[in-house]
DNA sequence: GTATTTTTGCAACAATGTTGCATAAATAAT
DNA sequence: ATTATTTATGCAACATTGTTGCAAAAATAC
């Protein structure tokens, strides 16, 4: 299981660390779930938040992890799709907050959706936020 | 036109204060623009940013002002349409972010967008941000 | 004008984001 | 394998934002 760790680090040049290591392995067992600074400081041994904070910075400079925008407030951040890479990321999809157990999660399939813009806007990339209630903290 | 910020804070049934009025003048001026707290104690002669910030709280409950989710982690204010009321919020419009000056407007229009969500998933609300460079950072 | 209700301003604290810097660790060179 | 070089880590320090409690001040009701 650490072997999927130690792939992506070396396929993005990353000196291999035991912070780098620990951080991939939540965001793998986490699948499409987004994970926050605060998540990653309660679940690793003996966590640092500046570390952990530059660790999430880089992971998503290298197209390894990307902000799951979801109108929390706190910066969170879920795993790539293979395609992105430095400079170059790929995650149009749509993110669903649970207002219930605040819990994120990254949607299947790309966001299409004709908003008409004011004359001179460019945009660059799109979010997309449901916001509601998960499947786990539906009542009954 | 202090007259409309009055007539807003009667229908409402919230006190005329003069924090009231000044925050409500701020709002009808920028029009689509939302503004965070911190805009508003640089465009104040005496702001309290606790003041502010409750302020602002009771004009979204009271459905004066709705948040504009637009992912730059600082929570920002818009007027709302004329529908709104208390627990009976109707924006579903998008928002654009520019990273260039950081502002962030309403658009015009309503969300429509079809996203496949898992069993279980109830959604309440929607939020759609275009991020990119507005008219104003437009180069050359 | 006085009583009552609400708002304001301040203190205080928590959480998150962010940078500088010395030390430790990882990789490259010998 | 040792040493030199590069990079990452951990800590201090600080900024910004969010949030609550409480007494004084202001707004409305009587
Ligand atoms: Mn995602
Ligand atoms: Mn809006
Ligand atoms: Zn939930
Ligand atoms: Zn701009």
């Amino acid at each position: 299981m650490t072997e999927k760790a130690l792939d992506i680090l070396q396929r993005h040049q990353l000196r291999n660390t035991a912070v780098r290591r620990q951080v991939l392995e939540q965001f793998l067992q986490a699948g499409h779930k987004a994970l926050s600074n605060s998540d990653l400081e309660d679940a690793l041994e003996n966590p640092d938040r500046i570390t952990l904070y530059r660790t999430l910075k880089t992971f998503e400079q290298k197209g390894i992890v990307h902000q799951a925008i979801d109108g929390s407030g706190t910066t969170k951040y879920a795993l790539c799709q293979d395609e992105c890479s430095e400079h170059e990321h790929h995650d149009d999809h749509a993110h669903f907050h649970c207002h219930d157990c605040g819990k994120t999660i990254c949607l299947e399939g790309s966001i299409k959706s004709a908003v008409q813009l004011p004359e001179g806007f460019q945009v660059q990339q799109k979010h997309f936020v449901l916001e509601g209630t998960c499947a786990d903290c539906q009542p009954e």
